[in-house]
DNA sequence: TGGTAAAGTTGACTTTGTCAACTATATGCG
DNA sequence: CGCATATAGTTGACAAAGTCAACTTTACCA
């Protein structure tokens, strides 16, 4: 049993990730209002995306919305985000950034761009794009939500 | 504030990883001893490194040594895992497969392996190549074990 | 108008990670 | 030798995320 490319693909991946989550820790701790890494996605895409609901977020993070409920009570709490029933359907939520909500997606942003450059130093441009492209073409094929 | 490279990146980690976890969890809980993805792991170092200890473990597995002793537990109490006494250094342990956790651990490397081939299934066989190295070379430049 | 579906919420739980304190053994040095 | 210090492992307490099912409210449609 040696090691074949599937090991080594998920050592690496592994690997990847420890390290991204070491570089945004203590950062994203510090701020203002102490963020976790997914804190930030939804922020940054908040902030792309005013008036959106905790559904598109729940599909673009792909995370449980059960999950989405609890964080954005908490950063509702911390005067980070605003929330506002649809006028249209009664059922949606419209969320929105708050000033100072903005400003934590920005800090937010800048910590994980930062994470990121020193993750991918050792990277070109080139690469780090070619990266990119390997990654997403992964994440077309074969999704779960054909039903 | 549009979308630039480490958005992009930042979310194609995410997407990959939960397509990865989500195609982990079922075949390995319906497993003899169900398993966590982090058993796979250990499992498969200790079928090509017998007699390791923990602290190789941690190593490797870029892990707290303190779950790595909970993890051990756990696997030996399923009987997967033997343990015993370093002769030499009365500290340290060392670890054996047991036959069953062989078994165990080429199952759960099996599983991983499809579930990469499922990932990987939009990439030629040179583009996996190509990511490994990419990811490898992230995963050199500086660490924060310099110290 | 009654049934079905969707959005969101809540509760209970599991897994994984983090950190500090502690025990036991080893090692080096005066 | 005997103490200081380091190292391996263990334990406890806790925090962060993910998972799943039940439930409420609102919408839509036949």
């Amino acid at each position: 049993m040696q090691t074949d490319l599937t090991d080594a693909l998920s050592r690496a991946f592994s690997d990847t990730l420890t390290r991204l989550r070491q570089r945004l820790r203590e950062p994203l701790s510090a701020l203002p209002v102490p963020l976790g890494p997914p804190d930030v996605g939804l922020l940054v895409y908040l902030a792309t995306h005013p008036g959106c609901c905790p559904q598109d977020l729940a599909r673009f993070l792909g995370r449980d919305k059960a999950q989405l409920t609890r964080k954005i009570k908490t950063l509702e709490g911390h005067a980070l985000i605003r929330r506002q029933t649809d006028a249209q359907d009664g059922r949606r939520v419209c969320l929105f950034l708050t000033p100072a909500g903005e400003r934590l997606a920005a800090q937010g942003k800048a910590i994980r761009h930062q994470a990121f450059a020193e993750l991918l130093q050792g990277l070109t441009a080139a690469e780090q794009q070619q990266l990119l492209t390997l990654l997403e073409k992964c994440n077309l094929g074969g999704s779960d939500d054909t039903k």
